[in-house]
DNA sequence: ATGTGTTCCTGTCCGC
DNA sequence: TGCGGACAGGAACACA
């Protein structure tokens, strides 16, 4: 679920909470997420310190005193659960561990940070940190939407050709990381362009305009603390608001929101995924 | 090499 | 109120 802008701020919210704190305790409640969790979870993490948290596209990465990484995705319906924290002045006891609880991490100042995760489509694993880049999971991903390599000249070069249509290239994390089904919809429609265009039919001057309004629509939505549909969550509990943002997604049979158009929202399934867009102002 | 469909799992919502 | 079906933010995998 969560897409970039939502496990960036997951990643500033646990960032407070578990950077310079050592994990008292480890409590692994069931033995797999999507893939069974690494060997020893446990014991290789008590009694380390988290020295900072990093995010690669939708994974957020613990680098950890003992030279391993602990990665951490969130699926569909993964969340990390924060309590007993004294950030912001106020203390909770922690509650009792709930459903789909399945990580408990007990910090040495008396936060706990839990994942817990309805569906199970999130992962967690431990790497060499030194050898992180090279992890399955991340070895193929594209670059980053807000890095230099990602560029109107490198989408040029990858989109040339393909015959796959734009909204499944976009979604595509080898070409570049991070968007998922939400700002796909959104990025296509200011972009005014029709998800079922071939990627590689689209003219250099359309290919320009979606690099600065990924930037644009991803860096909106990180302000506003992500979005909050159904059970997304900050880190803290608190809900993101960039929701109330959206041009099209989730909103089908509804009005189109660019100014001066009097389009409406409709909805096609792309590969299994809905796709959101108005078919006046994008083609 | 590309592109598409299926699958994992649980929960919620909507129509009958 | 129950029941079945559609659908949900992801992405690995199998297959044409």
């Amino acid at each position: 679920m969560p897409e970039l802008p939502e496990v960036e701020t997951v990643r500033r919210g646990l960032e407070p909470v578990m950077t310079g704190h050592i994990i008292a305790r480890a409590d692994i409640r069931r033995p797999d997420l999507r893939f069974p969790l690494p060997a020893r979870m446990a014991e290789r993490l008590t009694g380390k310190r988290i020295d900072g948290l990093r995010r690669r596209s939708k994974y957020i990465l613990a680098d950890l005193s003992s030279g391993e990484t602990l990665l951490i995705h969130l699926g569909m319906s993964g969340r990390m659960l924060v309590s007993g924290s004294m950030i912001g002045g106020f203390h909770h006891d922690h509650p009792t561990p709930a459903k789909h609880d399945h990580v408990v991490l007990d910090l040495d100042d008396g936060a706990r940070v839990t994942f817990n995760d309805a569906r199970r489509f999130g992962a967690m694993d431990l790497m060499v940190t030194a050898e992180a880049e090279m992890h399955p999971l991340l070895s193929s991903l594209g670059p980053e939407p807000f890095g230099n390599v990602f560029s109107e000249e490198y989408l040029l070069g990858r989109l040339h050709r393909r015959t796959m249509p734009i909204k499944a290239a976009l979604l595509d994390q080898r070409l570049v990381a991070g968007l998922g089904n939400i700002y796909v919809c959104e990025v296509l429609h200011r972009a005014g362009l029709h998800p079922t265009r071939a990627a590689g039919a689209l003219t250099p001057d359309e290919i320009g305009r979606l690099v600065p309004l990924i930037r644009e629509v991803l860096a909106e939505a990180i302000e506003a603390g992500g979005s909050s549909l159904r059970d997304y969550r900050q880190a803290g509990g608190e809900l993101g608001y960039f929701q109330h943002s959206f041009r099209v997604y989730d909103r089908e049979g509804q009005g189109c929101a660019t100014l001066g158009c009097d389009g409406t929202v409709s909805r096609i399934v792309q590969s299994g995924r809905s796709s959101f867009f108005c078919s006046s102002c994008q083609s």
